[in-house]
DNA sequence: TAGTGGTCTAGACCACAAT
DNA sequence: TTGTGGTCTAGACCACTAC
């Protein structure tokens, strides 16, 4: 294989393997030349042809297993249906649940609960003061036995103090919308703020996922008229999820 | 500064500036120690300096300037609402304009259309046959100079063929709303998915995004009724953008 | 045992930025 | 001119996998 461009040999054997991986010449669950094979073809040196390997495991296109090879990732996305996950009527146990499932997968998940004073961050989300007492839920669902989301919830305490929707899921009422309705406060909107960033080294300890790898981080927050009730920082792998979003246009 | 675990060498490193980065001992805008410096402070080599630092690039903490040396990334994001952009009453001339302009900076964009077969992957999201006629529309939007959004539009020629709202952005009416309505097809819903995925070379270029890099993808789609009437893919910087979607319960 | 990827050393030459 | 990051070579040892 002859190179011919000005670029570094490490890009140009990158390109060209990305090539074959987006038209199809290597589908998912392909392996990859080995390193020692990519030095022989486009004779260079092993620093050259892992760069080029690595490039594209940075992208998130492959997986390397010592001992083995690399090998094209297999995507298959779960998809997160944002609208309708928040209504009263029609309510599933769980809508993770449901989106595991339709990705062909059992759900499941853990969760930890306990009091704590608000960061100024969380303060902020919900309109209290910094300091202020909160209700602190951390979850980790997963679909089969693979990790595939974490959260964090924060809810006001001067809402749920000493009733008995107090311990999210240890209750008689499941789900923020049920709960608040017991205590006559009634979620009217849900805002839904996305971006996507690198994952923290513990995010991506839970998550099993290699770094460098992205995440898509949901920032959601239930509202009752102006007052932010809730409040959740949603964690998921950015190559293992899509995000569903419906707008009425009136 | 001493090792103590058995983690990789390249990994405490990147561990430990990680951690002044996110403590705000290396803020927005501070210089990281050269190479050098790192080889010197750590007692390592070359190589597990650079791989330490290229771990920070390659998560979009730092940038580095050949010549100059490595800077902590400074993120303001721009917030694209996508709840208010779809309503017929208080339109805005460019909801992108809107956004750009929440940020602090004008914002302007190129467009060039030209009429094509779909694809089959098109054709699927249009529910229309591979291959019908369609019109696709390219734009670079930038906030300030720099490039910050690339989208691509398709919409069925079957709709808007002949008529003087062909051209998406050449004609008297603009959005797709308002130039569906003058065909009498009444836009109701639009489906917005997102996705994260490493941008593709091209997209690093037009974007001006140094690779590897991250971007969001949202896929979106004009329905009127159960008809898809157009279907655009929006490619934004992952650590730029912060995507708002609000969700009314019933 | 042989092959694989993961880590690491000690060099080298280059283009670019600051002075 | 000096220092910076970008690219590259030729080695080395290790842990893990498959045979």
């Amino acid at each position: 294989m002859a190179r011919w461009t000005g670029l570094p040999a490490y890009l140009q054997i990158a390109n060209d393997y990305r090539g074959r991986i987006f038209d199809g010449a290597l589908p998912p669950g392909a392996k990859l030349p080995s390193e020692s094979e990519v030095m022989a073809e486009y004779e260079v040196s092993r620093i050259v042809a892992r760069k080029a390997i690595e490039m594209l495991r940075n992208e998130g296109l492959i997986v390397s297993h010592t001992g083995k090879g690399s090998y094209v990732k297999q995507i298959t996305r779960i998809v997160r249906d944002a609208t309708t996950r928040y209504s009263r009527s029609a309510r599933s146990a769980s809508p993770f649940a449901n989106d595991a499932s339709r990705a062909g997968q059992g759900g499941g998940w853990d969760h930890e609960s306990h009091r704590a004073k608000a960061s100024a961050a969380v303060a902020e989300r919900l309109m209290i003061a910094s300091g202020d007492p909160v209700m602190v839920t951390a979850y980790l669902f997963r679909a089969g036995a693979e990790p595939v989301q974490l959260s964090t919830s924060y809810e006001p305490l001067e809402i749920t103090a000493g009733t008995s929707v107090e311990y999210p899921e240890d209750g008689p009422v499941t789900g923020v919308i049920a709960r608040m309705d017991t205590l006559g406060v009634h979620v009217d909107h849900v805002i839904e703020r996305v971006t996507s960033r690198a994952a923290r080294p513990e995010e991506a300890e839970r998550l099993h996922l290699t770094q460098p790898s992205q995440v898509m981080v949901v920032s959601r927050t239930h509202h009752a008229g102006d007052r932010p009730v809730e409040t959740c920082d949603i964690v998921v792998p950015g190559d293992r999820y899509e995000l569903s979003y419906r707008i009425d246009v009136h």
